[in-house]
DNA sequence: TCCATTACCTGACTTTAGTCAGATAATAGG
DNA sequence: CCTATTATCTGACTAAAGTCAGGTAATGGA
C-alpha cells in the first residue's frame, strides 16, 4: 500500500472520529453514561440478546457488565432472566419503558443523519450515501478475523450447521450430511486437521476445515460464508488461513471437492491456483474435484 | 431525502465511531490519559496556542485544563508561559520531548491506518481510498455553513481579497481594484445591500454580495469560494443564501456580470436559472452579463 | 486610584469506566 | 454421582474525567 493511501485513511479517520464520533456520543448519550447508552442500544437493535453475545459485542469486562445491567434493571429499562434451556446462562430484554427510550435515541440518531444530509443538493446526497455503503463495506472486511477455533465448539457447529442448511438450499434434490460426508469434527481436529472461524466483531461469519487425506495430502472442507459478509473477500482469507496450516502440517497437496451449483466457490478455488482434478472420492454430491500443490 | 439515506448514513456513522473511534483512542492515547493525549495533539498540529482557544478547542472546563497541564508540565512535555501584552494570559508551546511524542503518536496514526488496508487486496484498498476521499469531501461539504455578516469584519475582507487576488490571477492582463468596481464594502452593508460568508469549522471559505441597483433590482457581487472548497456546492449555497435575502429586500429581478475567463461561474448561473442579456454597466472586466426574476 | 472583569489556578468533590479476585449456581461429560 | 467447566454476580479496588466553589494576579475603564 502506497503512502498517499495511508495518508488518504488517516485524514478520513480523523475527520470522522473528531466530527461525527463527537456529535453522535452527544446526540446519543442522553443524560445517560455512555455505557448504558451503548448497552440499550445493542439490545434493542437486536431484540433480546444472551448476556455473553452482549458482552463480546461490546468488549465489556463481565463484572463491569453485570452493573450496568443492575443500574438499568433498576431504572426499569430492561428485564434480565435465565435462559430456558441453560440455566446458568442469562438473556436480556427491554421493558415498555426500555423500548420507549429506545425510540428517542433512534429519532435522534436520525436526525443526526438528517442533519448530515439536509445540507448537500441531491446529487451529492446520492454520492455521500453511496460512498458511504462503499467504506462501511470495506471497513467491515478489513475487521474480519480468521482464526483457528474447535470445531467443537458453538460457533464452530453452528458454522457448520449453516454450511449444510445452504448446500441443503442450493444443490438439487437437497442434501443430507450423514451421505455426503459421514466424518465431521474428529477429522478437524488437530493434529490431524484444523478448523478456523471467520470473525466479525465477535460473530462468526464464515469458517472452513483441513483434514488429511496421507501423509503428503489434506483436504479442504466445509469452506463457509455467511451471507451477510459475502463479496468482502472472507473465504479467500480463510482459504488463505487453511494454506498456511497446511504448509505447516507439512502436506504438499491439498484437494478439494465440490458442486457444480456452488459456483462462486469454484471461481475462487481457481483464481487460488488450484487446477481442476478427477474424482478422487465416492462423495455422492460431489461432481467437480480440484488440486494445488503448495 | 430518503428514509435509505438516512439509514445508510446512520449505520456509516455507527461503525465509523465505534469502531474507528475506540481504535484511534486506544492507538493515540499511548498510555497516558486521552485527554493530555488530545490536548499534546492539538498543541502540536498548531504549534503552540494560547489556553483560551485550546480550552475552546477541546472543550473542557479551566479546573481540568489546568490540572493536564501541570501534569505534562512535570512530564516535560511542555511549557506553559505568560503571554506578551496580556500578562493574564497564557500560552503553551512544545518542548523538544514533547515534539518527540508528538512524532510517536503520528507514526501510530500511520500504524493504525495500516492496519485497515492491510487486511484488503489492492483492489479492495484502492476502492476504499477513493470512496473515503469522496465521504470526507462530501462530509466537510455538509459542515460548511452560510450566514450573513458584516463585509467590514477580518474575515470578509480577507475573503475579498482573496477573490480580488484570483481575478488578478485568472484574468488576462491582471486585475484592478479601483478600475473594476471603485464600490466597495459600503454597497454590501445593509439596509441596501448584504454579505454572506461560508465558513468550515470556523474558518471562511467563501463569500458573495448582494447590492441594489434600484428598487427593484439586486445586483450579486464578489461571490467567492476558496480553493480548499471548491466543487462542494459552496457558490450554489452562497447563491441561495443571496437570492432569499433578494427576496426579502424586495427584489424582482437580480443581474451580475462576469468575465470570460471564470467558465465555472457562468456554468453555475445557468444552472441556477440566470439568463444571458446585453451589457448593463461599463465595467470594463465585464463581458458576460446575467440576469433572474425572481 | 479603585473596582469589576478576565484568565488562570487550587482543593475538594462526584461520576464514569474499568479491573481483578473470589463466590455461586447450573451444566456437561465421564 | 463426581468433577471440571461455564456463565454470571459481588465486593473491593483504581484511574480518568469532569464539576464547582473559591482564590490570585493582571488588566481596563470610570
Amino acid at each position: 500500500m502506497d503512502a498517499n493511501q495511508v495518508e488518504q485513511v488517516r485524514r478520513f479517520n480523523r475527520l470522522v472520529t473528531r466530527r461525527i464520533g463527537a456529535l453522535s456520543d452527544d446526540y446519543l448519550s442522553r443524560g445517560r453514561p455512555l455505557g448504558e447508552a451503548r448497552l440499550i442500544f445493542e439490545v434493542t437493535s437486536a431484540g433480546g440478546m444472551d448476556l455473553g453475545r452482549l458482552r463480546g459485542k461490546l468488549g465489556l469486562d463481565s463484572g463491569y457488565m453485570s452493573r450496568l445491567l443492575r443500574s438499568l434493571e433498576k431504572q426499569e429499562m430492561i428485564e434480565v432472566r435465565r435462559k430456558a434451556g441453560d440455566g446458568r446462562a442469562r438473556e436480556v430484554i427491554l421493558t415498555d419503558k426500555g423500548r420507549q427510550e429506545f425510540a428517542a435515541y433512534d429519532s435522534r440518531s436520525a436526525k443526526l443523519a438528517r442533519s448530515m444530509l439536509s445540507p448537500l443538493e441531491e446529487g451529492q446526497r446520492e454520492r455521500l450515501v453511496s460512498a458511504m455503503a462503499e467504506v462501511e463495506r470495506l471497513i467491515r472486511a478489513s475487521f474480519v478475523t480468521v482464526a483457528e477455533e474447535s470445531p467443537r465448539q458453538a460457533d464452530g457447529r453452528w458454522c457448520r450447521e449453516q454450511y449444510f442448511a445452504e448446500l441443503s438450499r442450493r444443490f438439487d434434490g437437497g442434501f443430507d450430511v450423514a451421505t455426503g460426508d459421514p466424518s465431521d469434527s474428529a477429522d478437524l481436529l488437530p493434529p490431524s486437521g484444523s478448523f478456523v472461524v471467520a470473525r466479525l466483531d465477535g460473530e462468526p461469519v464464515g469458517c472452513g476445515g483441513l483434514k488429511t487425506l496421507d501423509a503428503a495430502t489434506g483436504e479442504i472442507k466445509r469452506v463457509w460464508t455467511s451471507a451477510s459478509a459475502r463479496g468482502i473477500g472472507v473465504a479467500g482469507r480463510i482459504m488463505a488461513r487453511l494454506e498456511q496450516s497446511a504448509r505447516e502440517a507439512g502436506f504438499s497437496v491439498l484437494r478439494l471437492d465440490t458442486n457444480r451449483s456452488l459456483v462462486e466457490a469454484q471461481a475462487l478455488y481457481r483464481k487460488l491456483g488450484y487446477r481442476e482434478i478427477g474424482r478422487y472420492n465416492d462423495n455422492p454430491y460431489a461432481d467437480h474435484f480440484f488440486e494445488k500443490r503448495l
